[in-house]
DNA sequence: CCTTAGCACTCTGCCAGCGAGAGTGCTAAC
DNA sequence: GTTAGCACTCTCGCTGGCAGAGTGCTAAGG
């Protein structure tokens, strides 16, 4: 799609209006403004063109324009101006995040706060991503007579832990040898395929615990395959609320809650385009979701080269693009810059 | 406050009716609706009785009557019929709850969705309570060069794990020494203390480790006290919006979704009366929260006489009161049980 | 003395009508 | 190609009127 230079002045004028004001705005209040050179009669006729182009849209015949989709598309695309974080909010952010972290999960909830404390949006994150990772030990422990607790420790620190019943005759030291053989055989195996053939020689030498290394193998495959849920943490759902084009809208606000309440939705919504490093899904792109008001900006987070989830936030299609954009890509790499240094 | 049976009989009504409806209700419809055996005009005598002694108010001159928190609370002290879930009912939740349950985390987010679905309220679950509990195991495992994972395990089940910077010479075979010692002389201690002795005698014992001792020290009093803030499981968040008297009132809903963001609102709205078996706080009686449209049945949870955690129901101060303590009950019963038989 | 019918009064919610304000599209002049 | 002028349109907020619901009071009845 071919605009003109001063096309592109007045849809990035109209654009980054509606962003500050969400109100519709006019050709006289944009010659007002942002001084284009032009009267608001020649801006009305560019703005009738930028219409008829899909650029623009009327709520009805006599108020301002606002973007359509498409509009905001083409601003992000091609007229946005990137910024950066100042050095304050930088510092800001680093200070949140880096003070006393214990663990990885604390680091990703709090990402999700901070993420929407610099936005006023809501802030998604997702992860950390436990599949790929690779199994380091498997412990048996017993718990209570009768229980035992099984751990799944991985390489990216990540544990899972079922309970297991076992027959009272099964000593400490019995449990003791079955995780040195269950750590032995898997150890080094990624959670997705736990070979066949590993399992069977575990069968094989724990033949003497037939009775338990059935209930055993299930826990372990099941904690493998049921720990694939990574949690998805929000930050900021409320600001949702201070949108004024939600303000009188109750049904959007609880398209919007449902979305968030909905963990497979959300996680749909984070990972969907995770290929690339940033995507950015505007309004009616984001077809699987009934929000055609929103739109949402998403990153992932990596170590080496592996994903280990993602970030995101959602906000009404008027959202600050260009704010949104350096808050998701600064955290997106110091996420990945924290998350390196502590793997390593 | 004496009432008599009559007056009993129409503060009942009133409750009842507003509770369905939503709408002030008025001596007419009350006469109409329930045979009360008097005129409207008898009823409105004695409406503005109740009216004056505090049980019921006006939204104004001309509106139908409401009950006031006073209102609701004489209600649930001496009106209110006790119901009980119907067998089908009971069936879900333990449908719901006990199939495939892996571990207790889980058993506690579900109970909070539950929760909400049996009574389109928004469902709170915290727990389980990490405090009182007692170590078992603590191992300190080799995770990459340099770093090392700390696992303190109670006999709860509960895990909480801390990752380590440790010097390179320390082998695999070391912190394998340190963890049977830190486990000979914590286990059997609770969480809240471990006695300054212990301590002692570990770095005595482990004096040959002086370079990482204290930081292993620090990271075991950093797993035990960090763990404290056990996580809370909100189900049903949206069913808020879909109370009648919130709909329009964007103010409220806000008010509301900010205390459902806030964990330590929740964790003492959630705790404080855990004293007791069932605690009903209506309103305004919630000093603490800005809040007066709202009411919470709260009850803990727990193992032989232990608190390990709480679930509450939190609605407007309209809600069917009668129901969500039948629920609640037996939930809080049902997951006492189940845990029990967990732990045992 | 309690209960009840009747009635005047009050307040809300809804609708129609009106004017102000904002913005547009069109036309004609520059 | 640009711009001033103008008629037109649509929203929003305000007002007044009206129906509906409910009340409190008074007076009559059991």
């Amino acid at each position: 799609m071919y605009l003109d230079e001063r096309k592109k002045r007045i849809l990035q004028a109209v654009v980054q209006d509606y962003i500050a004001t969400a109100e519709p705005v006019g050709s006289r209040t944009l010659a007002r403004k942002y001084n284009l050179g032009v009267s608001p009669a020649t801006i009305r006729n560019e703005m009738a063109d930028l219409e008829e182009m899909g650029l623009l849209e009327q709520p009805h015949t006599s108020a301002g324009r606002i973007p359509s989709d498409l509009g905001y598309r083409y601003y992000v695309d091609y007229l946005m101006e990137k910024t950066h974080l100042t050095a304050e909010e930088q510092d800001f952010i680093v200070q949140s995040l880096a003070t006393k972290l214990q663990a990885v999960e604390e680091l990703i909830a709090r990402t999700s706060e901070v993420l929407s404390a610099m936005t006023n949006l809501t802030g998604l994150a997702l992860g950390p991503q436990w599949a790929g990772s690779v199994i380091l030990y498997i412990e048996l422990l017993p718990l209570v007579p009768e229980k035992a607790i099984l751990l799944v420790v991985t390489n990216m620190g990540t544990i899972q832990h079922r309970f297991l019943e076992i027959p009272d005759e099964i000593t400490a030291r019995d449990l003791a040898v079955i995780s040195e053989v269950l750590t032995r055989h898997l150890r080094g195996l990624t959670l997705e395929r736990l070979s066949r053939a590993a399992l069977r020689d575990i069968r094989d030498e724990l033949a003497a615990y037939r009775r338990v290394v059935g209930l055993v193998l299930e826990a372990v495959e099941d904690a493998i395959g049921g720990g694939r849920a990574e949690r998805i943490y929000l930050g900021g759902t409320l600001n949702i609320l201070n949108q004024p084009e939600f303000r009188r809208d109750l049904a959007k606000v609880k398209d919007i809650l449902n979305v968030l309440e909905t963990e497979h939705l959300l996680r749909q919504l984070l990972l969907e385009e995770a290929g690339g490093t940033l995507a950015i899904r505007i309004g009616g792109e984001n077809r699987a979701f009934n929000m055609p008001y929103c739109s949402i900006v998403t990153a992932s987070y990596r170590v080496g080269d592996r994903v280990m989830g993602a970030i995101g936030l959602l906000g009404p299609t008027r959202m600050e693009y260009a704010r949104a954009v350096a808050t998701i890509e600064f955290m997106s790499s110091f996420l990945s810059e924290m998350l390196a240094h502590f793997y390593r």
